[in-house]
RNA sequence: GGUCCCAUCGUCUAGUCAGGUCUAGGACACCGGGUUUUCAACCCGGCAACAGGGGUUCGAAUCCCCUUGGGACUACCA
């Protein structure tokens, strides 16, 4: 029985990484019939956050990816939340103290540092230097009225290790090259490294799936279960995913494209942009200078005032920019992972049945956002209408768009006129012209020379008026017979009749098909659009 | 600095473990053409890679060594 576990640290929005470190786990408990455990890391007072589990359950959601234990579920190996089984880690922590294999240490960071400081000095690795003989309760006592920090190490056997990995095969560490590490903070708080020994055998987790970052990790966690009579779960330590600007994939990338965008228009007063952006003016300049950072929500903000698009990091980005979630989910499943056919587009059922733990690639990838583009793309055609319905809703919501209210059959309609769109964002876009009110329809200006003041537009545009209102029913097969007919009268081209129309009724050269989009306007609107748009130029 | 991992088109990758069927396959991007009422979508065609050097072998993308290049870790973060 395979037991796996997505087991995330609560200190934002689930991110690119993160999400196919899950989709992995989810994939392989799916495809074999397993278990999967959602666990959450809260072991980090200082960087845990209080929404981000629920942002990163919100997102897990979203993406299709469900769990068999965990948040919100439960199960028989609870709690969930490593912040609730403080007292299981102390009973181990004992158990490795009695045993003499952990022991106090009571060292100041500065104390600790200047170790580290010679030792790197000396160009050797910084080994912990184990105490001849462990302090006892006595010298804890003494040590905490003193005032110094109490942490337990563990005692790293001399003796090689090997990991036994799925993707890379046995991979050997030395004898010596590890420093007895920190099992429990000085807050009592287990680390990392022991909490999630303890819980993966106590949870019967039979297979870690995560990023390679870890396998320089793993040793110490063998150790530890080999102290504590555990067993070895599985590993697979997977490639890492790099972004475009090289280097991990991050949310400093977005901090990057916004530097960027303000350094090609030096015109831009700073000033401004500083109040724009909430943030102090000597920040601004410093964040120019790559001196420092600011925060994502200045960030935010300042890319919504100067129109710049970020790069998506976390996965609600995607969401908010129109990217479904059956194309994130295919297109992160073949980062690092193939099915050795050629199936690159594939359904979430198709991929469960696909999935195969060694198939994994040892390369790094780089995440490639025009080919999710085009996987996007490839999935807005292929998805359930009525599925598509329901995101497109969702993202009409969050993004607190005019379309927002409209009912189901309409939306089903609006996307099925711009089927080969590439993401809801562009549907929206192109549709939102049909839910303003008609005196707000914004004209480009270029549309507007081009098409109706440029030639005999505003001409035509007179005469398909007149007989859109001569038109007793407004069909789509109607208006295109009136507008052929009308072209074919005239020897032009459907474009001379069509073109002033369109700018007419969304004020730019870009909508769904003319027919449908007049349809959905209705005759009353349509016209309506039309006069406005009549008089507004018809003196210019 | 130390330890570990990795190396095929611009990008994601198949092929590597069990060497020949690889004049290296697919996808995205790009370029050219077609279709077309706009933007897309769609159809056809094209460009494009085994990092370098040594071995082993009748034969190497595939096995071995070195070089180079990339990446990870080196916390009381996970």
């Amino acid at each position: 029985m395979v037991v796996t576990r997505f087991a995330p640290s609560p200190t934002g929005y689930l991110h690119i990484g993160g999400a196919r470190t899950a989709l992995f786990c989810w994939l392989l408990a799916r495809h074999t019939g397993g278990t999967m455990i959602l666990r959450i890391e809260d072991t980090d007072q200082k960087r845990n956050t209080p929404t981000a589990t629920a942002q990163v359950i919100e997102d897990l959601r979203w993406l299709g990816i469900d769990w068999d234990e965990g948040p919100q579920v439960e199960g028989p190996n609870g709690p969930y939340f490593q912040s609730q089984r403080l007292d299981i880690y102390k009973k181990y922590t004992q158990q490795l103290l009695d045993k003499g294999k952990a022991y106090y240490c009571f060292d100041t960071p500065q104390e600790l540092n200047e170790m580290r400081d010679s030792a790197q000095k000396e160009k050797r690795n910084f080994l912990y230097p184990r105490p001849e003989k462990f302090p006892d309760e006595a010298d804890v006592e003494q040590a905490r009225a003193e005032g110094r920090p109490v942490v337990i190490r563990c005692c790293m056997p001399n003796e090689e290790i090997t990991v036994s990995d799925i993707v890379r095969g046995e991979v050997k560490f030395g004898a010596g090259e590890f420093s007895d590490f920190i099992i429990q903070k000085s807050d009592g708080y287990p680390t990392y490294h022991f909490a999630c020994v303890v819980d993966d055998e106590l949870m019967k987790v039979t297979h870690v799936i995560r990023g390679q970052e870890h396998l320089m990790n793993t040793p110490c966690h063998i150790a530890l279960q080999r102290a504590l009579d555990f067993g070895t779960p599985n590993y697979a330590h997977m490639s890492v995913t790099i972004s475009e600007g090289g280097g991990k994939l991050s949310k400093r990338e977005r901090g990057k494209a916004l530097k960027k965008a303000i350094k090609e228009k030096p015109e831009l007063d700073k000033d401004e942009l500083a109040s724009i952006g909430k943030v102090a003016i000597d920040e601004l300049e410093k964040f120019l200078k790559g001196k420092a950072q600011i925060e994502q929500e200045n960030i935010t903000i300042l890319a919504e005032h100067l129109g710049v698009h970020l790069p998506e990091i976390n996965i609600v980005d995607f969401f908010q920019s129109g990217y479904l979630p059956e194309a994130m989910v295919n297109f992160i499943s073949l980062l690092g992972w193939s099915t050795g056919d050629d199936r690159e587009i594939m359904e979430i059922d198709e991929l469960i049945k696909a999935f195969d733990v060694t198939r994994f690639a040892k390369t790094n990838s780089l995440f490639d956002r025009k080919k999710l583009l085009s996987f996007n793309t490839e999935h807005m055609k292929m998805v359930d209408k009525d599925v598509l319905v329901r995101h497109f809703k969702k993202y009409l919501a969050a993004v607190n768009s005019p379309m927002k209210d409209a009912e189901d059959g309409m939306l089903k309609t609006i996307l099925t006129i711009n089927e080969g769109t590439k993401t809801l964002e562009a549907v929206e876009q192109k549709s939102r012209f049909l839910f303003l009110v008609d005196d707000a329809i914004e004209y480009d200006e270029k549309a507007v020379k081009k098409v109706l003041l440029k030639g005999d537009g505003l001409a035509m545009l007179q005469i398909v008026r007149d007989r859109l209102g001569a038109l007793e029913e407004l069909t789509e097969q109607a208006i295109e017979n009136m507008l052929r007919g009308l072209a074919e009268e005239k020897e032009v081209g459907l474009g001379k009749v069509a073109q002033p129309l369109r700018v007419a009724i969304c004020g730019n050269t870009v909508s769904p098909p003319i027919f449908n989009s007049i349809e959905l306007l209705g005759k009353e609107t349509a016209l309506k659009r039309i006069d406005i748009t009549l008089s507004r130029f018809r003196n210019r």
